[in-house]
DNA sequence: AATCGCGCCTGACGGC
DNA sequence: TGCCGTCAGGCGCGAT
């Protein structure tokens, strides 16, 4: 469920609970996510105070000085932060009890998720190093997208939704950009313009900016620290709209998988 | 090197 | 109403 805008969303609203608190105890009612919760997570994080809370891609950084939790939210993942006195409901695998007497409580029904342990430098572990660059950073322009695209035969769809070549798109906002940018999912990341590439690029920085903006998107499982939904599916053009009309031109949309995901455009408006 | 397909899980939904 | 098949927003891994 959580692409980029939803992860930013939880990053930006477990922030101010967590920095500068301390954790006083691991609580793991389910260590098989992912990946198995390590077992010197607890030991390692018990004590420690959080100094920042950060994301790459899509995964949140909770940074100690002695090094990092890295969490993923997977498909179904949310955190929220709530008294510590709540108890815990069905999925709820994880809670990080802190000294504000409030816990942040990790709930992933399918269990996609992850929650490790990186000793020292975060951004230095297999599973960051490498990632292409952010979405809303300025190194991600249309030159950089053109030139990683030159002899490419991928669809430009899984071409975007690479995270070596830039991170964060998933599914839906893959398709949404590519419609506001008028560019075909299917068509040949090798075989589109310079030009074209900058009008994507725009197209992505807003449509993320957008979703982040109204909290990202709620389908099913999505929400926010607080437990608010967040507000982008109301701004949907193409994405899970098969059959309806399109905004721009009137035409139904069309649903056709590329790359095993589900790719939602319009002919009319995509080429 | 680039591309493709699989599988980790649970839950919601549609068709019968 | 209930059963069953299909699909879901991610992503690393191994095979080709």
């Amino acid at each position: 469920m959580p692409e980029l805008p939803e992860v930013e969303t939880t990053r930006a609203g477990i922030a101010a609970h967590l920095i500068d608190r301390r954790v006083i105890h691991v609580t793991i009612r389910q260590p098989m996510l992912r990946w198995p919760v390590p077992t010197d997570l607890a030991r390692n994080l018990e004590g420690q105070r959080i100094i920042d809370v950060t994301r790459r891609a899509k995964y949140l950084l909770l940074h100690t000085s002695n090094g990092a939790a890295l969490m993923h939210l997977g498909m179904s993942g949310s955190l929220r932060v709530i008294d510590a006195n709540i108890p815990p409901q069905p999925h709820d695998h994880i809670d990080l009890l802190l000294d504000s007497g409030r816990v942040l409580r990790l709930r992933d029904p399918r269990r996609f998720g992850a929650l490790l342990w990186i000793d020292g430098n975060p951004f230095a572990h297999p599973l960051l190093h490498g990632l292409g660059p952010e979405p809303l950073d300025d190194d991600f322009n249309g030159d950089y997208l053109f030139d990683r695209a030159r002899g490419r035969k991928v669809s430009v769809k899984d071409f975007i939704m690479n995270s070596r070549v830039v991170v964060g798109m998933g599914n839906i906002y893959a398709s949404e950009s590519l419609f506001a940018a008028g560019i075909h999912p299917a068509r040949a990341a090798g075989r589109i313009s310079l030009v074209r590439y900058r009008l994507l690029v725009l197209s992505i920085k807003q449509v993320l900016q957008n979703a982040i903006g109204h909290g990202g998107t709620t389908l099913r499982n999505f929400v926010r620290e607080d437990g608010r939904p967040g507000y982008f599916r109301h701004e949907l053009n193409v994405y899970g709209r098969a059959g309806a009309d399109c905004p721009r031109c009137g035409e139904k949309i069309r649903l056709r998988v590329i790359g095993q995901r589900s790719s939602f455009y319009c002919v009319t408006c995509q080429r």
